[in-house]
DNA sequence: TTGAAAGCGCTAACAT
DNA sequence: ATGTTAGCGCTTTCAA
């Protein structure tokens, strides 16, 4: 005990005795057993975040605003990727949950029974990312893709281009996808357009499946004039194919992203696309976590980020 | 012991004994807490990865690789952002060590003393990533940064280009940004060309600073006829720039870039570039922890995993 | 100002 | 086939 309170409550111990103390204690090489600790207080200060994908600047930024918020309060991430799958999702869910992590960070709304019934029983603070929802399991803070997708096919609409095309992530286990192109649907419905599936292509998210998806598209309709892509990465891909092409942007063809990555406002032509705050979303979700976990009130459980459509160059 | 056993041998439980054990199991939620086991075994079951930054497609790629390895071995992996900070990566690493983790990932080969001193009293398996050293703390797997760079500059000048410059990344707490920077200066050593500190610009290491410090370095030098960028996002950036500017490329100025990101072969035009294999970096670097820890022994314990020069178009 | 005791949930070793 | 005991390193509570 008198070593317990050299390290907590230094002033409570005689000076000699804290002055020999500590001698042994940097002698010997002491570090502090958190494992013991959390054992005893049944709180490990651990914060789990599960992904689905890491290699994607989107949710890189978020992961880095989340550990920005979470370190200075002495949580540390324990970090699980899912690859897209709500199976792999629940797996990793109940592991992190037999670690006793204080707090957890879902990527997406959308979530295996099982894993919402597991985080309602554990009681931790989970926040949900990247979408909204009316039920969130806890606390969910990101905006609404649908919204989002379909402000920026009104956009294009507006333009006047004639014929719209979209290139979107699988929407399998994959709500922000889903959204996204419902939100593209509801937007051309709006403007009474017929929403023709032949001109929709799905495919993996990243660069080089963008590429090959505008491929796909140009064949299909050699006449579209615009495309809506539910990600940056797809929309830079997309649009390097129309380069490839000697495709003139926007005159030719018009490309339009989603998530405001660095890239979209540097590449030529500049990306038009819809801002997100990944790094706020991330940042804001620690804050959360950590705030619930201090004992604080939380204000709202419901947080909507916002987004805001950029328009620039390419569309 | 009898509900232990049911967990983990239930073959030697009767039937009737387990199966009763086995509804109060269920009908209470029990989730085993791997805390108080790893406090009774002595092993967390957590590996660390300190990272400089998780912005950066490189990193994530090497995470995602790490995960990938580790994750089926029942490892779960905490991770760290030092921010390209040896001081950051000791406060880290010093918490992690009090987590009791069982192995640890750091990105890079220069660390401060102290944290050197911490892993090897420690006693833990130790891998480092992403550049190569004779005298790894434990073990490491990587490449030959200087040899690298060196490359892709000898590559600059056979192809004729007369002054050449360079971008990259601040080499502070960065040494594979540093040993670029060196194998820059060596190949234009080798060829007997003057290393000319103007012609040298260091920044940020994504795709803005890329652009800006491309305009920078044209601002020193017009007459700059081609530009090694120690990192393809900077390479990217300068590229942009250069096309902002209407100078054509290769033709008016040549831009090789390092690490082959997925973007560089769709650029247009496609980025000549050196490739290096970041995810095997991580999956290799799992694979040696998890091996040492499964008490297996890892027959060398520094990997060159070697690199690739990638001709393009744009040089 | 200092120390002793019990317990967090698990595991290993040792009974019955 | 089933149960008992001690201990991992810490924290909280109580005692000297």
């Amino acid at each position: 005990m008198t070593v317990v309170r050299v390290l907590r409550e230094p002033q409570k111990v005689a000076a000699a005795t804290r002055a020999r103390v500590k001698q042994v204690l940097t002698d010997t090489g002491y570090t502090p057993d958190l494992v013991a600790r959390g054992l005893a207080l049944n709180r490990s200060g651990l914060v789990a975040a599960v992904i689905p994908l890491l290699t994607n600047s989107l949710i890189a930024e978020i992961i880095q605003g989340l550990t920005d918020a979470l370190a200075p309060a002495g949580f540390h991430l324990l970090l699980g990727a899912s690859g897209f799958s709500t199976a792999e999702e629940e797996v990793l869910v109940r592991a992190f949950l037999s670690r006793r992590i204080d707090g957890i960070f879902l990527t997406g709304v959308s979530h295996s029974d099982q894993t919402v019934r597991m985080l309602k029983r554990a009681a931790i603070p989970v926040v949900e990312g990247g979408n909204l929802t009316e039920q969130p399991i806890d606390m969910v803070v990101g905006y609404s893709n649908v919204k989002a997708a379909s402000e920026v096919t009104r956009y294009l609409v507006k333009a006047g281009y004639s014929k719209i095309g979209y290139i979107g992530a699988f929407p399998k286990d994959n709500d922000r996808a889903r959204d996204r192109r419902r939100g593209y649907e509801l937007a051309l419905a709006k403007a009474r357009r017929k929403a023709d599936p032949s001109l929709c292509v799905e495919t993996m998210l990243d660069i080089d499946a963008g590429a090959q998806a505008m491929a796909t598209l140009l064949k299909r309709h050699p006449d579209v004039r615009a495309v809506f892509c539910s990600a940056d990465a797809i929309a830079i891909g997309a649009l390097f194919e129309c380069q490839r092409r000697h495709l003139a942007i926007p005159e030719g063809i018009a490309v339009a992203g989603f998530d405001d990555l660095a890239i979209a406002g540097q590449v030529v032509p500049s990306l038009t696309t819809l801002h997100v705050p990944r790094y706020f979303i991330g940042q804001r979700a620690g804050e959360m976590l950590r705030d619930r976990l201090a004992g604080l009130p939380v204000k709202r459980r419901i947080v909507d980020t916002g987004f805001e459509l950029v328009p620039r160059h390419s569309a």
